[in-house]
DNA sequence: CTGAAAGCGCTTACAG
DNA sequence: CTGAAAGCGCTTACAG
């Protein structure tokens, strides 16, 4: 394989300018159909490559997309972001873009330094993918380059989002158990804890009020400290017929507690989460839970941010991605005549 | 924040060249230590970020690795290759070098198309993540840029690669079962599908050999055909006291089907795997399993790629890294009292 | 220690 | 349709 080919050795092959020959392989009118076809059928052969550095040079633009997240998200080897970026590198590439990782470290977040790639001018745009701390998400307002927030907001700020409609998931989750005859239901997570678990009680809250149905706290029971370290899962002080837990792997091991108490799902008891993760899957019975539509984010943020690479000053605020039920095999229908 | 700071614009302050500013900047020698400060420091107040595509139009030199990746490895969400993808990118960040991750499609990789990273000169080299089709494997001897193979390797072949001490592995496990009293050990996974479980069969049998174990093939079970697809997991012709099975999916999968059976683990049978993935610690009991060192691999796969960066022709061929037994609760002691 | 000059490989605006 | 010229922001080899 030939080391270096460039634009004006294939010129000199074919008498003409380099010119000429960008034009051809950049698809870009001023070179006649017949002698396009010439050049690019050549430079294939040459095995030529477009030399992207020099290009950047000159456009000033890298056809980078840089993703950021911190390091703790990534520590989890079941961490729902690693699917994330799987999809967002494969859906970048289709669109012309690779895709840049940087994890993001502790001592870099706490001492506010922008990421490398940023700092080397290697990317065209930031997607940060799980929350920050506040004070590093304030380095993105006013930003002189296009920022997107993935799966989180944060108040008062001018950069877009793209989030799971956390409030509408949980008020049809929760619909979905009213819809199987449960009106005795509970909520398993700290509601102080995070946004998105707020939200999602949030949801479960509207379904209640809208079927008339009378918030019960002592169904209600917490699974992590304000810190958001986990704590140990207890029974409420009275047992609803189902619970809606904030995430699977909070499900997960509700489940197994409540088995430890001799409580069988679904039949003694019936259990929903979010997120569609493996927990979901691998518990037994497996869990009906949310799924985010990874896919779906996925393809709006790149959309967002390509259109804000190329008209910078747009704005989008935050988008919000539906999501839909996944139905296994952890609710009971009370409604059916076979109980 | 001020868009486009370039070394000229520094120069200008300080009534010097560019090619001082440049210096300065880079450490290199030709700026008294004092100027070489006072430079550095404006630059930060303004904000200076070098421009790495005219650094790279100079010098050939991106700082970019390039990362590639089956689609088909990260289509499941609890794949290995997530937790190795996000310590490459943090390893790489700290020696100055960003991660571009690319996935391989099906298409791309019966059409042997290569990476696109590659194709626009946007990498210094290349690390494959996970075996590929032999074909398009072959693209990669006598490449004209350095390539690393990560967890595979082929035979024949003359590019250098990264994997785990998988035979080593085997027989040490093996040994632990050994060394707990059992002698009737069998071994779970088709040893024609892949070379790392036949790697991993081979160590399991040279432990047995070494300790007058003469192996005994009704203790053994397949756990997928030849074409890689997962079929049900049987009970043995005849029960050993424990199974070594070759990774901790099938661990997973192999103790519940014991437990359907009546068979508790590990009162009634023993069982050890590799990996040390999430199914390990999910499961019931937890697996004692082979980690492994996820965190040296990478360290030695950067490691060698930069040398190949800087010294081209040098060849390092395959090298493997040791691994360790993570001891959890998945074996009994025969030998001991309190039986 | 310092700098003038050349040049990396493209793209763009303009002229023919 | 085609090309000469300029220039993107650096680095390097060389001269002073």
């Amino acid at each position: 394989m030939k080391e270096n080919v460039s634009m004006n050795e294939i010129a000199n092959i074919f008498k003409v300018s380099k010119v000429t020959v960008s034009k051809a392989l950049n698809d870009k009118p001023g070179v006649s159909d017949e002698l396009r076809k010439e050049i690019k059928k050549r430079a294939e052969q040459m095995g030529y490559r477009i030399n992207s550095a020099a290009r950047s040079l000159k456009t000033n633009k890298a056809f980078n997309i840089g993703i950021l997240i911190a390091e703790r998200f990534i520590e989890d080897p079941a961490s729902y972001y690693f699917g994330v970026w799987g999809k967002l590198t494969t859906v970048l590439s289709d669109l012309g873009y690779s895709a840049i990782m940087e994890t993001l470290t502790v001592k870099n977040e706490n001492e506010l330094n922008l990421p490398m790639m940023y700092s080397e001018r290697k990317v065209d745009g930031l997607i940060i993918l799980g929350q920050l701390k506040k004070d590093y998400l304030n380095l993105f307002e006013n930003f002189d380059m296009p920022v997107v927030f993935f799966d989180f907001y944060i108040k008062d700020s001018n950069v877009d989002s793209v989030v799971i409609d956390n409030f509408y998931s949980g008020y049809q989750i929760t619909n979905m158990l009213v819809s199987k005859g449960h009106t005795r239901i509970g909520f398993v997570g700290n509601i102080y804890s995070t946004s998105s678990i707020q939200d999602r009680f949030l949801g479960y809250y509207r379904s209640l009020l809208e079927n008339k149905i009378p918030i019960n706290y002592d169904y209600c029971v917490s699974d992590r400290n304000d810190d958001g370290q986990l704590i140990e899962l207890t029974l409420p002080k009275q047992m609803p017929t189902a619970f809606v837990c904030n995430n699977d792997q909070v499900a997960y091991r509700y489940i197994q507690m409540l088995n430890k108490h001799g409580i069988k799902v679904p039949i003694d008891c019936s259990i929903v989460s979010f997120d569609n993760t493996i927990f979901s899957t691998l518990s037994n019975p497996p869990i009906t839970t949310v799924d985010t539509h990874v896919e779906e984010m996925v393809n709006v943020v790149t959309k967002v941010m390509l259109k804000k690479i190329n008209v910078p000053n747009k704005s989008y605020n935050r988008i919000l991605v539906k999501s839909s039920i996944i139905v296994r095999d952890s609710v009971k229908d009370l409604t059916s005549k076979n109980i």
